[in-house]
DNA sequence: TACTTTAGTGTAATCGATTACAAATATATT
DNA sequence: AATATATTTGTAATCGATTACACTAAAGTA
């Protein structure tokens, strides 16, 4: 149980007035549009009173208020990003892009989670929309199935754009990997490892991209004239345990595998786990790929093999493509479809000509 | 070199205007006023045109501009939060909490990131008050000294919480966790396993948390009559590579060390890395703990020791002492200072009496 | 000198919602 | 019926910044 230990202090606070155009104004005797122009620098405003409303803003210590300038000119300079947990890592990396690309272009970014629950995603799109959101950055949570939302916040006028998880919705832009592309080499790698009996630790095949790392797979198998065997295909829930029962099950097989791809690091992990105190040894009697690139997988004493989906680019190349649409006129929108090379990352779980380092 | 592909489309779009209160005034020939109340459930009003409003604002569309009535009520619903970077697995879990426990009050979460530097959190506290941000939460970088940006932030009448990293501000509340306490825990359990040499990696000392985890492990080395050693306390930067060079330094003393208590998890991974390298057996020969139970403490083969500073509740208790205030009248402060008690997470690396699990 | 042009500034409306105050209507009281 | 009271609705100001339009004063032109 968690002890917490608390100490209150008390203090008077003595908290200046917002300072506004107005006041600035009063003090100098001239109008607020005056005051608004010269610290726009917008229209023809003499020297002397633009630098005097200067020194005077400063000296007052004005700060502008975004929010009545929001309202006045229609754009928040807030952008949305929903994201099923903003913990896991590769989420979080494509926040960190996104933040980096926007924040040198004047947008906040306010971060959303679904929990992977659509009730909470439409939820989510609503209240952001009320708060007069410049555009939305998502990817969809598992339980997605319906886009009505999605369309409706268009009709609005959000601009839109998918990371990684998306659903076809026209008008809407999209920056992903290219899944099946990495499925096909991550499994291609195995088979140059000498691997015959490649399974393939698969995620829900309703979401696109489990379903085009599972395509790549079977590409890859059938263009080296390999049998694709369905009980060599199992649906695991990306946590470790599932890594761990899906070996039991393959084990059932009369053929074992000799190679396993996974669509999740946290199943290759669980997968690892049970081969070892099954006592196979890894890479030399079965080899292992795994799939994002969790720190994790670095950094282990047999590190894995995996694909990395660079999502610190994604959430970058994302924020580009808003940037774009959001320099456009309002009427058309350039539905924009981005994807991306994912790169295999190959390490000593799948890398049968390298010695191990460590003992 | 990431290859892109783009594809582009273009697509007409039929963007509704925005309803406002007055679409439906004008509609139902009655006052603005009175649809706001209606809206509202604010003052009496009769049940038959409250109703005939809302059924005409659910027909229309209408979605309430938070935006205006954030200017009107000078409370915009948005907090931020500055970290040093978000895909941090510690930051973001932080984060993490403070969504889960505001989003239900009707709050937003803005975030921003320093980099660890000075300038830029003075940037983004500057720009956040300028978007009338009703709090901010923020772990200080390490290039923070001075502290009169959050004082300007203060005067400004913004409420402000630190969590972990803190700096002595009168009127700001804190959330953080022993760090005292947790280095005294875990030098106490090296201590425990029989060690008497014990190392520690630190890190800036000028920053409390180290300086903190530091006097903890000295109190517990001289609670049970084992000598400081200076030469036993290297400083380090939070790197892998940091680690393994601390370990070489260490190997060059006469008396080498018999636990290693690092102020990181990845100077102790590093630290383990090289220990492995030069043939010792971990925990057998040495045994070693780290610091923020980073996801790949656990998942190792050899998983290590560390402590949990309970990220996610530190979060949500930052934003619950940020509630409190808010509930407060404003022109009085409780100064909060709420300190959680870390977690030791004894794992294999710094445990001997269990057996390895796998082999 | 008289007239045009330009520079600089002010007035007032606007963005959308809220709310103090006033006004109108309905109901109760004598 | 006349007045008092309660209920409901409207008017207009407000939050802070922006900007179309109008106006003044100065400079330029013939």
């Amino acid at each position: 149980m968690q002890q917490i230990a608390q100490f209150n202090f008390l203090l008077f606070i003595t908290m200046k007035d917002k300072v506004t155009i107005y006041d600035i104004s009063k003090k100098l005797n001239i109008s607020a549009a005056t005051v608004s122009r010269a610290l726009n620098n917008n229209t023809k405003i003499s020297l002397s009173t633009r630098e005097l409303v200067l020194k005077t803003a400063k000296e007052m210590n004005y700060k502008q208020n975004r929010l009545a300038q929001a309202l006045k000119s229609g754009k928040s300079n807030n952008v949305g990003v929903i994201v099923p947990y903003i913990n896991r890592s590769f989420f979080s990396s494509v926040i960190r892009g996104i933040e980096e690309e926007l924040t040198p272009h004047g947008y906040h970014v306010i971060i959303c989670q679904t929990h992977e629950n659509y009730k909470n995603e439409i939820e989510q799109i609503n209240t952001l929309i009320n708060t007069q959101i410049d555009g939305i950055f998502m990817s969809v949570s598992k339980t997605t199935i319906n886009t009505e939302h999605i369309e409706k916040a268009l009709a609005e006028g959000t601009p839109l754009v998918f990371f990684d998880r998306k659903k076809e919705v026209p008008g809407v832009s999209s920056v992903i990997i290219d899944d099946f592309k990495a499925g096909y080499l991550a499994t291609q790698q195995l088979i140059g490892q000498g691997c015959k009996r490649i399974a393939h630790l698969s995620g829900d095949l309703n979401l696109e991209i489990y379903k085009n790392r599972h395509d790549g797979y079977t590409k890859a198998l059938e263009d080296n004239n390999l049998e694709v065997d369905s009980n060599y295909i199992i649906k695991t829930n990306s946590k470790i345990e599932s890594g761990a029962s899906a070996i039991e099950e393959l084990w059932k097989l009369k053929k074992k595998p000799d190679a396993i791809f996974s669509a999740s690091d946290y199943t290759a992990l669980g997968a690892i786990q049970e081969l070892k105190k099954m006592g196979l040894k890894i890479p030399k009697d079965i080899c292992v790929t795994g799939f994002s690139n969790e720190p994790f997988t670095k950094y282990m004493e047999l590190p894995i093999s995996t694909v990395d989906q660079t999502p610190q680019t994604m959430g970058k190349i994302a924020a580009q493509v808003f940037l774009e649409q959001m320099g456009e006129n309002k009427k058309v929108s350039i539905e924009k479809k981005v994807v991306l090379t994912p790169e295999l990352i190959i390490r000593e779980s799948s890398n049968r000509s390298i010695k191990p380092v460590s003992a």
